[in-house]
DNA sequence: ATCGTCATATGAA
DNA sequence: TTCATATGACGAT
């Protein structure tokens, strides 16, 4: 991550411990649950910004695990990436709630229409899942294709919102 | 249906 | 420049 993280918050939901990690432009970074949880990254008072954005932080995750999309987000910083992936995180956060896109139509999205492998590499560097809903985009064959936090929970966010997979 | 192979864009080392 | 990919298309089983 480029940006200097000012905080790390827990996200407690049913689905687990999730972590949230803040720089000072916003939200920089989601963890899936974790057994044991992280430290605090910084010991003492949490920032004011932190501590601003953390509760919508906590609504917008809690939304999508429960199938519904987010009355609203937090300020996302997403500076870590390249300007090529940057434009697909963008893409990503137009796909509605139970809509799923390919790899390649990604591609042609962005007018590059032979990228999808590197559309495949920019999903997999989304800093924050979830709220940048890279497990909603499938393999061209209808197949599951990767997931940072692992197919399961890949397979598991689409089937709370209604989605069914081949395989 | 599955498998191997090739094409091709992007990013990290 | 070399290597690895969360792909896709195609042809051979």
């Amino acid at each position: 991550m480029k940006t200097l993280l000012i905080a790390s918050l827990p996200v407690e939901t049913d689905e687990g411990i999730f972590q949230a990690h803040y720089s000072e432009h916003g939200l920089a970074g989601l963890d899936f649950p974790r057994m044991k949880q992280l430290r605090r990254a910084a010991n003492g008072a949490v920032p004011a910004a932190a501590s601003r954005w953390h509760p919508i932080t906590v609504r917008a995750v809690k939304a999508v695990l429960a199938g519904k999309s987010p009355d609203e987000f937090p300020p996302l910083d997403v500076s870590c990436g390249t300007e090529f992936q940057q434009r697909i995180w963008e893409e990503l956060l137009h796909i509605h709630t139970g809509e799923t896109r390919s790899y390649g139509e990604l591609a042609k999205a962005v007018r590059r229409p032979r990228a999808v492998r590197a559309v495949g590499g920019a999903c997999g560097a989304n800093p924050i899942p979830l709220l940048i809903p890279c497990h909603r985009v499938l393999a061209a064959s209808g197949r599951i294709g990767g997931f940072s936090g692992g197919p399961e929970w890949k397979r598991r966010l689409l089937k709370i919102e209604g989605v069914t997979v081949a395989g």
